[in-house]
DNA sequence: CAACAGCGAAAAATCGATTTATCGATTATG
DNA sequence: CATAATCGATAAATCGATTTTTCGCTGTTG
C-alpha cells in the first residue's frame, strides 16, 4: 500500500481539487488562507489534502515569486568551531522565521566565492550571509551590489558602504590582551597571523599593538604574518624562533590571531620543548571546546558566535523587509579568558637560552 | 550603466529569442547542445545571450524534469570537525559531478531528520547523504523508502537492506586499541561512550571487548555509556572515579568512544590533577587538529573522511543513474595513532590512592 | 422590475523554461 | 512532374503552482 503510494506520482493542486470538488484556484486559496472560501469548501479541501498527502510544490509555487524564502550562507570554510557553529546558528535562525538556510563553502576562494553567489541568484535567494574570505571589498560584495542582492558581510569585515556588516569587536578584544599581557610583565611579544588581507587581522594587529605601546611604551612586538596557507607561517616561525634560539632575546609570550595560528604556535612550542607558561605565554584568537581540557589550558578570545549569528539575521531580515538608510556596521564584543597558558615571564627560568633581565 | 542593468529585470530565453531573432525553443536547443541548428543561428543565439548576460533560470528549467541536480546532505551537527569536513568534501564532490550540494543538520534530532528529508523531498533532490542521528533503522531512513527516494547513509551505520551503507570499521579500530592497550600492559580499562542507541557504538565496543578478552582473559572492562548529551556523562565519570579513588581499583586506561566522550575524559583526569599517560592512559575515537599539538598528544583513531564521503558520492551517484542491485555495506578502515598519552601503567606510580600490583 | 453591488468560485493568464507537434521550404524519388 | 522525405524552425503544450479576470448567482435598491 506506502508502496504503491511511493510509485504513483506526487499529488498535483489540481488533484485535490478534484478530489474536493472545486477549482485549483481555490485550493490555492485555501491554504494560503484567504477568507473568502466558504467554510464548507476549505472543509473539503483540508480533507483532501489530508487524504492525498497534498505538499505544496516549491518550485512551481516559487515560479512567480521574486524572490524565494531562502537565506544563503557562504563561508570560507567548514572545518572549524567556529565556521560550523556560524552555520548552525544561521540556520536555526532562519527556520525559525519560515525559512531556509543553504550554506556553501568558498574553500578560501574569492572566485568560488563569486561562483556561488551567482548560484544564489539564480535560485533568488531572498538574502545572503557572506563571509568573505578576505574582507568586504573582494569581488563577491561587488557581485551582489550590481545585481541588487540583499546581504549582510560578517566575520573578516569591518564596515562597507553597500552593505550591513556584524563582526567581533576585534581590536577591543587585542587591547584587552594586550592589557592582560603588559600588566602580566611581559615586554616583548611575538604576534602571529594568517591572512594578511583580512579586515579583521589589521584590526586585531592595530588594537594590541595601540593599547601594548600605551601601557608600556617599551615593549617589543614583533609580528610574523602570512597569508592564507598554513604551512609557510610553520616554517616562518620555525625560522623566527630558531633566528633567537641562541641570542636569547626570544619573546615572553606569544600572540596568535587566528585559531590556526594557535595551533602552528603550539606544535612549534612542542617540537623545541617549551611549555606553558613556564618557558613561554600564550593566547590566541579564538576559542575551541579543547582549549579548557588540555593542561595547560590554552588562554582565548572568544568570539560571540550567537550574537553574531543572531545581529546578522536579524538585520538581513530587516533589509529583506524593505527596510532603507544607510548601512549599519555592528562589533559584538568578546570574552577573553585568560587560561593557565599565560603567566609571568622570568617566574621560572627558560629552558634553554639565556635571559636578559 | 551597471546600474540599470542592476535595475531592469532579469533576461528571460524569450528575451533571448528576440534578440537572436528566432524561436525560444531555438534559444533552448542551441543551449542543451542539440545539433539540429543552423550554425548562423546558433552564433545568434550565443551572441545574445552574452549581450544579455542570460542566465538559465534554474527555477523555471528544473520545474519539468523529475530530479534536480542537487544533493541533500543530513548532518547530525556541523560544529565539530568531522561532520564539517564531511560536509566539506561532499560538496566538493558533488560539484565536481556538476551537483549542488545542499546541506542541513538535524541537531541529533530524529524528527528533525524526517523534516529535512521532507523538505528535500519536497525539492526533488536526486539524492540524500544521510548521516543518521541514531542508526538505519530511524524514522528517516523509513520515510526514504517510503517516498522511493535515493539515499546513502553514512556513519552511525552498519548495514541496512534497502539502502547502501557507508562507515569506518569501528570494529577493526576498536579491536586494534584493544590490542595496544593489552601489549601495553594494561588490564583494567573502562570504555566511555555516547549515543548508546547509535548503531557504531556498539560496534566500537564490542570490537574492543572481544579482541581485548582474547588477547587477555583476565581483562576488566568497565563501560560508562549514555544518551546523546554530554551533561550526563561527565557526571556519571566523575561519579564512577570518585568510587574507585579510595579503593585504588580504579582503571590504568580509558578508551572514549565519542570524540566529545574524549574531552570529558580529559577534562575529569584535568579535575583530579592525573596527568597522561603517567596516570592513567588516554585514547579516543576521532581525531582534531589540536590532538597533535596538546601536552602530552592525544591518541586518536583517525576516521578515513574523505574515504567515506568519495565512497557515498560514488555508491549514491551510480543509484541515480539507475544501478539496481542489492544494498551494500561497506566499511572503511581507520587508522590508529598511539600518541603520547599513552603509556604503560604503573611504569610511574599513581599520585593519587593505593596501587595494587 | 430593471439595474447594480457583493460574494464566492471557476476560468484564464502567468512565471520561464523544455519538449512535442506542426509547418513550410527544400531536396530526393518514382 | 507530382509526391515523399528531410531539415530547420516555430507554435503550442506542459510542468504546478499563483494571481487576475470573468462569471453566475443572490440580494438590495431606486
Amino acid at each position: 500500500m506506502a508502496q504503491q503510494e511511493a510509485q504513483q506520482r506526487r499529488a498535483s493542486i489540481h488533484d485535490v481539487a478534484s478530489q474536493a470538488g472545486v477549482s485549483a484556484a481555490t485550493v490555492s486559496k485555501v491554504l494560503a488562507g484567504v477568507t473568502t472560501v466558504k467554510p464548507e469548501n476549505a472543509q473539503r479541501v483540508l480533507d483532501a489534502v489530508e487524504l492525498l498527502g497534498y505538499r505544496v510544490d516549491p518550485l512551481a509555487s516559487d515560479m512567480r515569486r521574486a524572490k524565494r524564502r531562502i537565506i544563503g550562507a557562504i563561508m570560507p570554510e567548514f572545518e572549524s568551531e567556529f565556521f560550523g557553529q556560524m552555520v548552525s546558528e544561521l540556520e536555526g535562525l532562519a527556520e525559525q522565521r519560515g525559512y531556509t538556510l543553504v550554506a556553501a563553502s568558498s574553500r578560501e576562494s574569492e572566485a568560488r566565492e563569486k561562483e556561488i553567489l551567482a548560484r544564489m541568484h539564480d535560485w533568488r535567494v531572498a538574502g545572503v550571509v557572506l563571509a568573505p574570505v578576505r574582507n568586504e571589498h573582494g569581488p563577491a560584495a561587488g557581485f551582489m551590489k550590481a545585481n541588487g542582492m540583499t546581504g549582510v558581510l560578517i566575520d573578516r569585515v569591518l564596515a562597507d558602504d553597500a552593505f550591513d556588516t556584524v563582526s567581533a569587536d576585534s581590536a577591543a578584544a587585542s587591547a584587552e590582551v594586550a592589557r592582560a599581557l603588559v600588566s602580566q610583565g611581559h615586554r616583548h611579544v611575538l604576534v602571529v597571523g594568517l591572512g594578511q588581507q583580512a579586515a579583521t587581522v589589521r584590526a586585531r594587529l592595530d588594537g594590541f599593538r595601540k593599547t601594548a605601546l600605551e601601557l608600556a611604551p617599551d615593549i617589543r612586538i614583533d609580528v610574523v604574518l602570512c597569508e592564507s596557507d598554513v604551512g609557510p607561517l610553520r616554517t616562518l616561525l620555525r625560522d623566527y624562533f630558531s633566528k633567537r634560539e641562541d641570542g636569547g632575546d626570544r619573546p615572553t609570550a606569544v600572540y596568535s590571531l587566528f585559531l590556526k595560528g594557535t595551533l602552528v604556535a603550539l606544535s612549534e612550542f612542542r617540537r623545541r620543548g617549551w611549555h606553558c607558561p613556564n618557558d613561554i605565554s600564550l593566547v590566541g584568537f579564538d576559542d575551541a571546546e579543547w582549549m579548557q581540557v588540555t593542561w595547560p589550558a590554552i588562554a582565548a578570545v572568544v568570539q560571540p558566535v550567537r550574537e553574531i549569528a543572531a545581529n546578522a539575521i536579524e538585520v538581513l531580515f530587516r533589509r529583506i523587509e524593505g527596510e532603507r538608510g544607510p548601512p549599519r556596521a555592528r562589533l559584538e564584543p568578546c570574552k577573553v579568558f585568560m587560561r593557565e597558558s599565560v603567566g609571568s615571564p622570568g617566574s621560572v627560568p627558560h629552558s634553554g637560552g639565556g635571559d636578559r633581565q
